[in-house]
DNA sequence: GCATATATGTCAACATCACTGACGTAATTT
DNA sequence: AAATTACGTCAGTGATGTTGACATATATGC
């Protein structure tokens, strides 16, 4: 039922040592190198990259979100997202709407065969995540989402991932 | 005690549904690219960048490491290496020994410099990670790491965090 | 209606970090 | 002596990001 080899919970209330503290950081560095590197390979065949994928995610998850709404999640320049994005609605995975209330505004949401593409591409990560779960079980998978969110720093973002609860 | 927002965590057995997996997948990416940000500004102001970053972290971690052994870490080609690992030897930060038994060996360790540049650049992590362990417990942090580390995929990564524990 | 602000797009130049492929050198092993 | 290992290096390429400047269409405030 306990993890073997964990230790980085430290009894009651005593500090994480300086070693803890750096394990998790490889901890984290390890897990997310391997959480992205399945769909890097695959879209790289497909001849996009990170970034496609994840304006693929984000546009998949909020149909219709606009630009600035979607430069605002990335955290990136819109000259970035802007050859991205072009690259995407030119191949069809991306759709452009301007707005019926304000026609400045462009509303970005999947075409089909960008949810197929998106299927394809999380499949990877969604089964090792939904594996994952399974083995710890949801007292762990609880603890993993709140280190996680006090390590969020922006409201907006921790706000964002309720709204779509 | 309970995390309000909290919903990731299934009752018993229950399987994630897909909007979970899609949110822990949301959940990585803010919690990543947040713990990343800061160093990256600072590293930036010195001239480096991220590569940098990750081989005075695991050179700090792993004094007289040789130069295939990180290689196999960070999972990069030694083009790559070469060139940022090139870069901090000039500047004083990573020291390279030729080994005594096999003197094609690099055994690569910081410098009194490059121990202090680890230190400040760590400095706002270790911060991050303390704060966010503190504020969860030592069951979410259990929680935490037992997730993570069923999401590693290579065996040596995993021997390599218990090594150092 | 005019001035200003907002949302988006675009052109140009550039830095970083990764890649592939090929080749060289020194040291060790067989 | 030959093969392998550890490391370095040259040359070219691509993806992703940056700053800065400017253009266009629309909306809003006075």
């Amino acid at each position: 039922m306990a993890a073997s080899s964990s230790s980085l919970a430290r009894v009651s209330d005593q500090a994480p040592s300086d070693d803890d503290v750096r394990r998790a950081m490889e901890l984290l560095f390890f897990a997310y190198r391997d959480f992205i590197a399945e769909p890097d390979n695959l879209l790289t065949e497909l001849e996009f990259g990170r970034a496609h994928h994840r304006v693929i995610h984000f546009v998949g998850r909020n149909p219709g979100i606009t630009v600035s709404e979607l430069l605002a999640i990335l955290k990136i320049t819109k000259q970035s997202l802007g050859r991205v994005l072009g690259q995407l609605v030119e191949q069809g995975i991306v759709r452009q709407d301007p707005g019926a209330r304000d026609k400045r505004h462009r509303h970005l949401t999947l075409t089909e065969e960008g949810r197929a593409l998106e299927l394809r591409v999380s499949a990877d990560q969604r089964k090792r995540i939904t594996e994952a779960f399974a083995t710890v079980g949801p007292d762990a998978v609880a603890g993993f989402e709140r280190v996680l969110r006090s390590m969020i720093l922006d409201p907006a973002d921790l706000a964002r991932l309720d709204r779509a609860k």
